[in-house]
DNA sequence: TGAATATTCAATCTATTTGGAGAATGATTG
DNA sequence: CAATCATTCTCCAAATAGATTGAATATTCA
């Protein structure tokens, strides 16, 4: 029998996926997943993790070294701060959009959500990069960031405007009356961009929803201003 | 405070991430990414499964039912065996590639096993998809197969000659003997093909290792041969 | 030193891993 | 059709690992 090769009970095989099963199970929790959504943002400190998770400080804290120790987030300490980033973020966000291709392909949930909640029927259908790309060289378009400032602050689409999902309603005249809006927000998953695309539709404005997030626009490659 | 539209505390994004985080709990266990990548390639049963990862059976049933709940593996019953295959097998050889990629680039100690082992500096540089499509063009080149007869009957690489690893000095002779040796066998990770090439080059034959494995070729949409 | 941040600890609760025993399911045979 | 066999699944029990909170402990700044 050529049990002993074929078995492949190999040394070095096992300690390369004991590694990546150390990653994949820090992506294995729904409130690590947030975190990293909201690291991929930009840099941010525990605090405002915590407060953006709604989670306490102290399980922010042991989540964060969970991402940590798997080799997906590292702090630096900025005076009493520690400011968490993703490690790789490019290849990193790239996993997490692969591991939502098959959630949306694999669990008929997932899929039932997605088009039920973030593509609604008719024209609320997301538009894609290449689409937004085409349609901000053609022009008439206004390209709209509806995070809060400081994720803006950290890094944004060419020529968006910020105006927080919280201020749409009071800021509308900041938005030109007679272009399209293409609202974009933290990620796939991330439900700002669709509330104001809501917001913004009843007050009769032509509202889309850009079907990435800054993250995945940023890793992508594409240029983004500071 | 906007603090309960910037906690982004929305039901359907939760909801989306307890299943992706389910996923991902499922690849977060050693035993459970090696019997990926053997039902990777082509459907198999609980007890070859079990045989070949040197599981229990009970034990491999189980993990079987977590990637079966997770939905990245499903059963078809035949006669009295399961046999298991990868549901979106392209999407899901995408996804463990993408979790390959960030342990070989953010964790130091899979970067030194690959480079230690699999990447010996001289001569046993892994080979590309794309140097070997220019070679077997240019015709001087013999392909091997070394994975078990089971697994390359249910497919391989178009033109490949197979002889499992423990066949291979009894039957060096149907390799010709003027023309280079390239050999696969299941992926990233698997030793075979690394030994196939060590035991040939002791012969003094020419010899590489194509540094990807049957399903990642197959999941590139490239023709395959059953 | 005191205030602000983050980590670690202790305690509790829950979930996962594992082998072994036995139940369930489907095939085979008399 | 009953009896038997092969294969897989489930349940049990013990050990281990993970999640969460509040309290205690660092670490830095002023």
């Amino acid at each position: 029998m050529s049990e002993a090769i074929t078995m492949s009970s190999s040394r070095p095989k096992q300690r390369i996926y004991a590694h990546l099963a150390e990653i994949a199970s820090a992506l294995g929790h729904p409130h690590r997943l947030e975190l990293l959504e909201l690291i991929a943002q930009g840099e941010r400190s525990v605090e405002e993790l915590a407060e953006r998770s709604g989670l306490s400080i102290a399980n922010t804290s042991r989540h964060l070294q969970i991402l940590r120790r798997a080799r997906l987030a590292e702090p630096r300490r900025e005076g009493k701060r520690m400011l968490y980033s993703l490690i790789s973020d490019s290849e990193v966000i790239t996993l997490l959009g692969s591991l939502g291709r098959v959630g949306e392909r694999n669990v008929a949930e997932v899929e039932r959500i997605i088009s039920s909640y973030f593509r609604a029927r008719d024209a609320l259908e997301p538009v894609s990069r290449d689409t937004l790309l085409e349609r901000l060289h053609g022009g008439s378009v206004t390209l709209l960031d509806v995070r809060p400032a400081d994720e803006f602050a950290q890094g944004h689409l060419p020529g968006a405007i910020n105006i927080p999902l919280a201020e749409l309603d009071a800021a509308l005249a900041r938005l030109p009356k007679d272009t399209a809006v293409i609202a974009y927000c933290r990620g796939p998953y991330c439900v700002l961009s669709y509330e104001a695309v809501a917001a913004l539709r009843l007050k009769g404005r032509e509202a889309y929803r850009l079907e990435e997030g800054y993250p995945e626009w940023k890793a992508a490659g594409l240029p983004v201003e500071a």
